[in-house]
RNA sequence: GCUCAGAUGGUGGAACUGGUAGACACGCAGGACUUAAAAUCCUGUGACCUUAAAAGUCGUGCGGGUUCGAUUCCCGCUCUGAGUACCA
């Protein structure tokens, strides 16, 4: 028979869904291997061509890793809270759960299709109260913890609480507030549980505190950092403003560092690593106290230095004044009645600024100075304090010091506002033109450090003040506390209920706290969360739940461990399950959540090991970014009149030069190979059925362009319809085929028939004329052999370093060969079957069990023993070049050594045409490789 | 501005360690089969010049360099894409 795909793909996918034939066990004679994806979202419009591609890329590994004897985890779910559903909820009243439900179905059925061998025994689904049970359960030990940083780990909070008893808060290293208490023994055990309770509160891994967000009315909740882009919110485009609240926080800056140093341990894309160094944002330096000079008008302010962060302290001798951000809670006191107009004023223009504004703005200098005076601790100088919108209050102290010599920006307000620029080096140059910030030479007009260099000042500087307690060295990070609730309605409850405005856990055997109902999906007229509408919803019936629920990357960040033992009901995952697989081994997914979902899962991973529930430092040992797949929209060119009308004629990509013309999207469904199909068209855009269409050479050439997959441009493919044409083999292989997974490029389904009449050809390989089966149990043929193990070789080498697209066409090319040897040999043709099997393999377990093997049991089967002895030839056509110019070929045998080879070569009568009597000055000669004659 | 990735025929791409650039596929052209079309099969296909054929010249974004030999290594530049953005 012909190769009837669609019968073949059907008939195999029912047969791994009934076999469960990809089913996990945890055997401990085979090593593990762990192959993940990023588990999708599942979005109301269904997969389109671009979100298989990493998941044709992990199974295909998957599969291949199965040949290779490892026990493989392949596993895949759901990501199933999130806004979308919840908007679409708000809109129409349907229940989240629902709209989620049918999606998943979608996807399902989907992937199903595409004969994936993942182990779905072990869905997730992070909206199931059976799996957000153990998200609730992490927070609850996340309250329960804080971070100690004499271990370097996270603790039990009873390990602080014992510390309290035995001696107060005195010699407690921890990551916490700012604002904890210094108590003895004797104050802790005189506080009320209350009292307590708000000071525990102060250094537990997650804790409530009042901070500025990224508020969006227009979706109803707050956003992370790196969920605002430019001011917009990144899902919907809303605008995003700040806005005071009170917040559920993590503490991921405990884990800086560690997420940090991880990166080098990790064999991750360099980009994605880069990005996570940046969001982390570590810098070295050091902070300095700058004392407050008090007068009559600034008494009242209630400190006595501010506080800078500087990576250059050795320059401390060059401070001409120091400014403040204008948000600093000093500003006000510190602002003298001749100033306070022009400051007010300032702070007044600052905050009219948008956010977008103040970025784009960066080359005119503004500030304002407050007419207040703060001492250099090291020089004793008298130096100017100004604000200025420059100084972000976000980071370090809201406070920098102004050094114009070393500091491009310190230099432009300097300049600005005609404050004095001190030369501190001696190998500054051309400082009335701009800053230098060398780090070379001997300091100059630096009293204490003068003639020292860099190394010696900071570390003289760094002892000097922390001798003098005006300052030390200090290492700051960029990243602040992640944000860790939203006020919506479709998310994990977060187990917490308020008891006199306090925070408490509810009990562990009370989890999971149940996603209550509501009547609809808004916050509460008094702008409460949605959970606010919820009746009859309090702890023991008096107690008031915390109504915000936990945001989109909870759920996402211990998954990878619900897969392991993803039915368990006593734990998150067993340690037997947990010390088996360990870690994974390859994920793949989007590059776009490389300091989203990758940090977080770090941090969590980090700390649940701390807690001793897991064993890795790092969740994920490889990382793969397949590349995006963008739209490729095609256009037809509507010619318009004198008037500026659009007319009923539409001319060809190629002849519009001679129109004026406007361009119109054209579903790409109907374009094969640029070529527009008119019947259709006719169809899809009726208003055209009577249209003209201005041809060249008897075709209508549409025009291309590179967009976003969109259903507005027309251009997203859906895999399900090159299935119904091809088979699912034909996609996967395609879609590889395309290019190397890391790059993202343009879909574009124009070369797809090529990789479908391989698969007919190797189809073909296996049977007659008369498309009977047909092998033979002959003795195999150098050649064949030669084809054969040439193709284990490469598939194996390109799998291992993830170059998928070469397999392809090694796979073109050995049955291209194998065609012409016309070769039926079973013994070749069977090992064949199983190189191939894990990119295209439902047609190959049809092949498998023609050739008499039992069903299923090539999924199992040993992938083929390479063999060099095949590949070894005895000759070799030798390229000569004369000047590095190749000019011919001669065949010569590969046991000549190269001195034989250049007499050979300088023996041959048109090598000799080429010399034109000369004598070469020299021979190259790499064995199995070139010649060069140099003349 | 900074960081990273990339630039190869009409198109997607290959060339893995410096050794025959353009594998494989699409498209296109010509042919076979067919009443015809589709499907299938065969041949050709980087550019230029010339030809009956051969030969020749140029050619991996641009300009240099190292080398017997560079798509590959080094220096400078242009362009494209991604990320990031006053981080003290």
């Amino acid at each position: 028979m012909d190769y009837q795909f669609k019968e073949i793909e059907k008939k195999w996918q029912e047969f791994w869904a009934q076999n469960q034939t990809f089913k996990a066990e945890q055997n401990t004679s085979k090593p593990k291997f762990y192959v993940l994806d990023m588990f999708p979202y599942p979005s109301g419009a269904g997969l389109h061509v671009g979100h298989p591609l990493g998941y044709i890329a992990s199974d295909i590994f998957s599969r291949y890793k199965r040949l290779k004897g490892f026990n493989v985890l392949h596993p895949m779910g759901y990501d199933s809270f999130g806004l979308p559903a919840e908007q679409y909820a708000i809109q129409t009243g349907q229940h989240p759960a629902i709209t989620t439900e049918a999606n998943i179905n979608t996807y399902r059925r989907q992937l199903d299709q595409i004969g994936f061998s993942f182990d779905w025994s072990r869905e997730v689904r992070t909206s199931e109260a059976g799996y957000y049970k153990w998200t609730q359960w992490i927070f609850m030990q996340l309250f329960n913890s804080w971070y100690n940083l004499e271990t370097g780990r996270a603790e039990d909070i009873t390990t602080l609480i014992e510390k309290f008893n035995a001696s107060g808060s005195a010699d407690v290293k921890a990551v916490c507030d700012e604002d904890t208490k210094v108590f003895l023994p004797s104050d802790w055990a005189t506080m009320s549980p209350e009292e307590k309770q708000k000071e525990l509160l102060k250094y537990r891994m997650t804790y409530l505190k009042e901070s500025t967000v990224n508020w969006c009315p227009a979706l109803g909740t707050v956003l992370a950092n790196d969920e605002v882009k430019d001011g917009f919110s990144e899902r919907g485009g809303y605008p995003v403003e700040q806005k005071k609240m009170m917040q559920w926080s993590m503490r991921i800056s405990a884990y800086a560092e560690r997420l940090l140093q991880g990166l080098n341990t990790i064999d991750w894309p360099e980009p994605v690593k880069e990005m996570q160094r940046n969001w982390i944002g570590k810098s070295v330096g050091a902070s300095v106290k700058f004392n407050i000079e008090k007068t009559a008008e600034n008494a009242g302010v209630p400190a006595n230095y501010i506080e800078v962060f500087t990576t250059r302290v050795d320059t401390i001798f060059g401070v001409s004044y120091l400014v403040l951000a204008p948000e600093h809670e000093l500003v006000a006191g510190l602002t003298s009645p001749e100033q306070k107009e022009a400051v007010e004023g300032y702070i007044a223009q600052t905050k009219k600024k948008s956010e977008l504004d103040r970025m784009a703005d960066t080359k005119t200098v503004s500030g304002a100075f407050t007419g207040s005076y703060v001492v250099n601790p090291v020089s004793g100088e008298r130096i100017p304090l100004w604000i200025a919108d420059y100084v972000l209050a976000g980071y370090g102290t809201g406070a920098v010091m102004g050094v114009p010599s070393g500091d491009q920006r310190d230099w432009a307000f300097a300049t600005h506002f005609q404050l004095p620029i001190v030369q501190v080096l001696d190998a500054q140059q051309n400082l009335e033109l701009q800053a230098d910030p060398t780090k070379e030479g001997k300091y100059v007009n630096s009293g204490l450090i003068n003639g020292m260099n860099y190394q010696e000042a900071i570390n003289f500087l760094n002892q000097w003040l922390e001798d003098k307690q005006a300052g030390k060295a200090k290492i700051n990070y960029r990243m602040r506390d992640a944000i860790f609730g939203r006020q919506r309605y479709w998310g994990e409850p977060i187990p917490v209920y308020f008891k006199d405005g306090l925070p408490y856990l509810i009990k562990e055997e009370e989890l999971p706290l149940l996603l209550p109902e509501i009547d609809k999906y808004l916050p509460t007229e008094t702008g409460e969360p949605p959970l606010g509408r919820a009746e009859g919803w309090n702890y023991e019936d008096k107690y008031e739940y915390e109504l915000s629920t936990m945001p989109g990357w909870a759920g996402s960040s211990w998954y990878w461990y619900r897969y392991m033992d993803a039915r368990n009901q006593e734990e998150f995952a067993s340690w037997e399950a947990i010390e088996y697989w360990k870690d994974v081994d390859l994920y793949i997914g989007g590059a776009e959540h490389a300091t989203g979902h990758l940090l977080y899962s770090r941090f969590w991973n980090k700390f649940l090991k701390d807690l001793g529930y897991v064993q890795e430092e790092e969740p994920f040992k490889k990382l793969i970014n397949q590349g995006m797949i963008q739209g490729r929209s095609n256009f037809v060119y509507r010619v318009i009149d004198e008037q500026g009308r659009g007319t009923n004629t539409l001319v060809s990509h190629g002849l519009r030069g001679n129109y004026k013309t406007s361009a119109l999207h054209v579903d790409v469904n109907i374009v094969e190979n640029e070529v527009l199909n008119i019947p259709k068209f006719k169809l899809f855009r009726p208003e055209f059925k009577d249209a003209e269409f201005i041809l060249e050479n008897g075709k209508y050439l549409c025009g291309v362009e590179v967009e976003k997959m969109s259903k507005s441009k027309f251009n997203v493919v859906n895999p399900d319809v090159l299935i119904e044409n091809y088979g699912a083999d034909t996609l996967r292989m395609y879609e590889m085929f395309l290019g190397p997974l890391e790059q993202s490029k343009p879909w574009n389904t124009n070369g797809i028939e090529g990789v479908f009449k391989f698969l007919r050809k190797f189809w073909r390989l296996f049977h007659n004329e008369a498309w009977e089966f047909n092998v033979t149990d002959t003795i195999p043929h150098k050649t064949e052999l030669k084809a054969l193990h040439k193709i284990i070789k490469k598939v194996q080498d390109d799998i291992e370093r993830f170059s998928f697209n070469t397999s392809v066409s090694s796979f073109m090319i050995a049955v291209n060969e194998l065609t012409e040897l016309k070769c039926k040999n079973r013994q070749v043709l069977e090992d064949l079957v199983i190189v191939l099997s894990s990119y295209a393999p439902h047609i190959c377990e049809e092949l498998w069990m023609l050739l008499g093997h039992d069903a299923g049991t090539l999924s199992y089967a040993a992938y083929p023993v390479f063999n060099p002895a095949y590949l070894v030839e005895d000759e070799f056509s030798y390229p000569v070049s004369v000047n590095g110019k190749t000019r011919l070929n001669l065949n010569l045998s590969l046991a000549l050594e190269a001195k034989e080879i250049e007499e050979a070569v300088l023996a041959d009568e048109q090598v000799q045409k080429y010399l034109e009597g000369k004598t070469p000055k020299k021979v190259i000669v790499v064995k199995g490789r070139i010649v060069n004659l140099v003349v």
